[in-house]
DNA sequence: TTGTATGCGTTATCAA
DNA sequence: TTGATAACGCATACAA
């Protein structure tokens, strides 16, 4: 006798239960147009009811639409997201949609309403502190999902793309350890993110290879903004033995310590060398040339875009987070010890 | 009798042409997916060749995605124009595709084919310097266009979107006459753009108002690139009665004018004052915050998402080309003229 | 009316 | 085989 205790959710037992023809609820699964409203809707309670769970991976059209989703789009790092998502989903004969939901839950549930109507591929995520229950509402949609994190927040249980925190703050130290540099100050980020505590584990390491000690007043914190990099100079210069360095967790903070360094009457890199974390375009055009860390903004956006694409294609990621690797871009801002009683005119 | 030299093509007619019944036309014209490649291939040749015109409007479903094309994503205008383009279209609850295409014919086809896949319903340009047949193109397949045009290309028959370029120039060269500079440099633009003329004459028309004569010597062609600008600046400050403020074109070029008067070992705005155009995040982080005029990109894209999404609704759009208004942002790169002896420490 | 768009079933097809 | 999607036509619902 055949048990019936599981009566095998099909795609036909809910056309049943609903009335409808069979390839019409494969129609509201795939986010087809031609359903009705109030059909769709009875359909999509019923699959909800029943816990239909699709058999062999997604149907194997191509993918044409993915999305990326920010929080805000004035981010400096934007940009180069968006170019490398662009990029990689343009070479497979991908869209990409951008979107920006600025920490509303509102904005998010438009934003999602949209991406079922027009049945997204795939989401990228770079909005880090996301809802949570925006993953289990993507996941019931069967849209893959990826994050890229340049932020460094705990990782999600969707494939996260990020940078090597940690070994730039460590190769931006060592780089002013190795020019003679011996009191380095800090200008810290946002301390609950966890790509600043990286950075400021990098910065320790580095002060421990060169045999230097970790002077708690040399630590400054920032919230990453231009105005908090000034203020941190600021600071920083008026110690009684003040840094002749200072490494910043980002670039935007980097070139407010520019700004903490005029004010005070001094010259970068004469006075004070200044290394940032990013290699942002602004850093690329200050004067002098920011010394910087770079990180692969563009390229994690174009892995981000590749997974995704892998995930629409049925394929299961392995690796839950993948870090590409930071340099260190060595331009102007960063000089010896030894030249400065040299370079200055008056004393 | 009734004439027949206008057979008047319909729907009915292509339909029975490609042996397909009415409806699968219609999929076709409206983008529908469920239309086999070589069935819609054969429909869009016939439509075509007919010369098909739609009867009353476009169908009356909302708008779901506008596209927003740009020639390269590293134009430090980019963002803003995202910014402004998704904030409007997403308030509408439509989602904005953003594409880069390089210049390249092969990438704009490939852009074509997705846009026609996924049923676009507007698109927004970027990229001025335009293939002419991608806009009939665009026509054939009924999708409305606007142009954002910061760049000020001549305008084609669609609606376009700038600003004003010329009273930015004309403001930025009065503010810094009314701080007592007589010998003011201008850093040009490419020449052949209509924008770069324009604040070149904003420029002339500052110095006459003040009663200030037009000399040719200070005025030096750059290409809105960073290194050009220090180029420039290399130059006027090389002449033998050099310029105490210089008026660059865009933001790009005013930084490259720090460097150039940094490596000459003298300081903005002590020795040289110093005011660009665009109002980029670029010129706000530099040291010290750079006087410019504001563009409103953002608006600018805002004003192009709603007309377009005016355009899909069936409105038509009676000016040809909109300005928006520039407007002076005085921060610390320009100071007055009488404090330059006093600010100077040798002679 | 006539022209066009929408919703959904039928039939064929395809993957496991 | 069976579960699912693809392509297209019929009937109908609208708009001019």
């Amino acid at each position: 006798m055949s048990d019936d205790q599981s009566p095998a959710v099909t795609i036909a037992s809910i056309a049943a239960a609903a009335g409808v023809s069979v390839p019409t609820v494969s129609r509201v699964l795939n986010g087809r147009s031609d359903v009705a409203p109030q059909t769709r809707q009875r359909v999509e309670q019923l699959l909800r009811d029943h816990g239909y769970q699709r058999r062999g991976g997604r149907p194997r059209g191509r993918a044409r639409l993915v999305d990326l989703v920010f929080n805000d789009l004035d981010s400096p790092w934007a940009v180069e997201i968006i170019r490398g998502v662009e990029d990689a989903a343009h070479a497979a004969g991908v869209g990409t949609v951008v979107t920006a939901i600025h920490r509303r839950a509102s904005a998010a549930r438009a934003w999602l309403d949209n991406l079922a109507a027009r049945a997204s591929d795939g989401v990228i995520l770079v909005t880090s502190d996301l809802d949570p229950d925006l993953h289990s509402e993507l996941r019931s949609l069967h849209v893959p999902a990826v994050v890229v994190d340049p932020a460094g927040v705990p990782a999600l249980d969707v494939p996260t793309i990020g940078a090597t925190n940690w070994a730039g703050g460590l190769s931006a130290t060592e780089h002013l350890t190795g020019l003679g540099h011996r009191r380095i100050g800090f200008v810290a980020g946002i301390p609950t993110l966890w790509s600043s505590r990286a950075r400021l584990d990098g910065y320790r390491a580095g002060l421990e290879t060169a045999g230097l000690p970790f002077d708690p007043e040399l630590v400054v914190e920032g919230d990453f903004g231009y105005e908090s990099g000034a203020r941190a100079a600021h600071r920083l210069l008026g110690l009684a033995e003040p840094p002749t360095a200072v490494f910043a967790a980002n670039d935007q903070m980097a070139l407010g310590v520019y700004e903490g360094v005029r004010r005070s009457g001094m010259r970068v890199p004469d006075d004070v060398s200044v290394v940032g974390f990013d290699d942002l375009p602004e850093g690329r055009w200050s004067s002098p040339p920011l010394t910087t860390v770079h990180q692969p903004l563009a390229e994690m956006g174009g892995l981000a875009a590749r997974t995704v694409l892998r995930m629409v294609d049925g394929e299961t990621i392995e690796s839950p987070r993948l870090e590409l690797s930071t340099r260190l871009v060595v331009r102007d801002s960063t000089a010896p010890t030894q030249l400065r009683p040299v370079s200055r005119v008056g004393s």
